[in-house]
DNA sequence: CTGAAAGCGCTTACAG
DNA sequence: CTGAAAGCGCTTACAG
């Protein structure tokens, strides 16, 4: 292996002093300093393939330019998109990321979190796996700037960047509702993440206005170790009931996908049976015989948002709080309008 | 922001030499030092909540223990599981991954790989865009480790973990051969990519062996950029030819999905009319009527094994080439099976 | 068993 | 306009 060359490198075959070629290939001083020496030590940089060394530099300014993503699971193609438009978003701020899956798991998280604060990340961008909350309330206590994205917890008082998915889930029922659908069922995951709970929360509040009486009742919450085979059971049970439901509104895209599969195996026809509104996007949708609607959530404001916001936090000595709430839309199709 | 604790605050508090408490912490030198001294160095630092600073080691040092991960694209669900396998393998041998999308751009590929040097990672695991083979050459030039994953110039001589792709394909062709259909068509990118090139040859090679004459007719090749309208125009002109295909074998996924969108729109039944394979896996998949047959890549493989790769080549001085070749799968289902 | 010291490659007040 | 020097937080031969 090459020895790197450094500034010291450069100095001294040029007879000049480190601090001169610091100051010169960061275009710092550009005023006071010789217009010729600058050029000497900027065409022997170039000559011998000098790269700056980010390591020495970060050990000096104390800061590293980087940024620790903790996503709960990255093999999610909506934290994969997410992923690469915070890496996009960072590299225009002069930042860099390295990121870690957390696979749902709180433990992982703190793994992963402690790791990379001894790699002295400037900051951190987290999407929280249940029971997160005192390892966040720890990371505030000590300072350190990070920024919650999709998931978030509304006891702690941290920034956030989140979508409105009270409002979403609302929406999409009311949309249901107006298209003359009046028994409505959702299908959610059943845990204690506030931005499913707010989804749920949604469904009913639209239900509740719309003059419904017992909301709640077409409410199915599964778990997600056994999630195919309560999807199936919660279909079932919405479909065979006294009063059996009309449209179904899925939670999310993991559902929706175990769902349809089930719906089509019944020979249940979308939409003419049943009518269908799913949280998030999926590919899979593209291959079901008919286009679904769902809601989607604006991606790339809520990376860049977030990546701002993060920035902002590092600067600042005052940690205030920011909270920023985007909203989500609603993309009809013809899987939630009624067969004419 | 409260100050970091440093070794030099944990020996002067103990009236020791940091030396030692590098030692202690490190957990070197262990039978040489009292027990009672490193037992107080270790109890000070659990007690001011000791994080040693990577950054210093890796400047002493000069190794960062990250490894730079270059994809060519991160939203592609084959990108981001492997993105994770690299991740979770890289971290059972301590290393820390810091990850890029090129975006099939070998430009913002090698703005990427500039930038990852000044951050002096210890190698690079790269799935390569198409015109990367001079930045390529260079890294080898320089002597910097990196393993080429997926992608491969066979030009180059570099470490490499990838599929047989010529053999996949050749095994697809056949079994298509096998259940009795003879006209078979393939679409795939037209790209001057290996990996790509090799599975149109594997297709040709089954057919000329199953003693076909122009095997290359029924072979259609579409560009990346225009792809939807080309993938239809394809097919249209595979269905439509004198001899009409029965079987149509898709060169990657995408493809796959923007082919079975307009065979369905055209009212053909697979695989009663038509018979499918794909090459790779696709979530979409589980969404379309009939269960699709594919090949299926051994994604934990790939990525074990070149962390593992990248690994020993960061410790050898020699820079021996290895060529790591790893079989994929073809998992059979209706959509390539004879009506019967 | 332990310490003094050099040095990794930078940045940045300070002095002239 | 330019240089000498300190220092970021570690590791590691070397000396005792």
């Amino acid at each position: 292996m090459k020895k790197n060359v450094s500034m010291k490198d450069i100095a001294q075959r040029l007879g000049v002093s480190t601090a001169l070629v610091s100051y010169v290939l960061n275009g710092q001083l550009e005023d006071r300093i010789n217009k010729d020496t600058a050029q000497k030590i900027k065409s022997l940089a170039e000559e011998l393939g000098y790269r700056p060394n980010h390591v020495a530099k970060s050990l000096k300014i104390n800061k590293t330019l980087t940024i620790g993503l903790i996503l709960a699971d990255i093999s999610n193609p909506f934290a994969a998109s997410l992923a690469r438009i915070i890496e996009d978003e960072a590299k225009k701020h002069k930042y860099t990321v390295i990121f870690g899956s957390a696979d749902e798991s709180a433990h992982k998280s703190e793994d992963l979190i402690r790791t990379l604060m001894s790699r002295r990340v400037d900051g951190f961008i987290i999407a929280a796996p249940e029971g997160s909350e005192e390892l966040l309330s720890s990371l505030k206590k000590q300072d350190i700037p990070f920024v919650l994205i999709d998931r978030y917890f509304p006891e702690l008082h941290v920034n956030t960047v989140t979508i409105n998915n009270f409002q979403a889930s609302a929406e999409a029922t009311n949309h249901l509702l107006e298209q003359g659908f009046s028994e409505i069922g959702m299908i959610n995951l059943k845990a204690d993440l506030f931005h499913l709970t707010e989804r749920s929360r949604g469904y009913k509040a639209a239900l509740t206005q719309a003059g419904q009486k017992k909301e709640g009742k077409n409410l199915k919450e599964v778990e997600e170790k056994n999630m195919i085979a309560e999807v199936h059971q919660a279909i079932n049970e919405l479909l065979n009931q006294p009063e059996p439901i009309q449209a179904i509104f899925f939670g999310n895209n993991n559902l929706a996908i175990e769902g349809l599969i089930h719906i089509r195996s019944l020979n249940i026809r979308i939409p003419e049976d049943l009518a269908i509104v799913c949280f998030d996007e999926s590919n899979a949708y593209n291959l079901f015989y008919c286009p679904i609607t769902y809601i989607r959530q604006p991606l790339a404001k809520l990376g860049q948002a977030a990546v701002k916001l993060l920035i902002e936090s590092i600067g600042n000595q005052e940690r205030s709080t920011n909270n920023i709430t985007l909203e989500a839309e609603l993309i009809i199709q013809k899987s939630s309008q009624k067969y004419i």
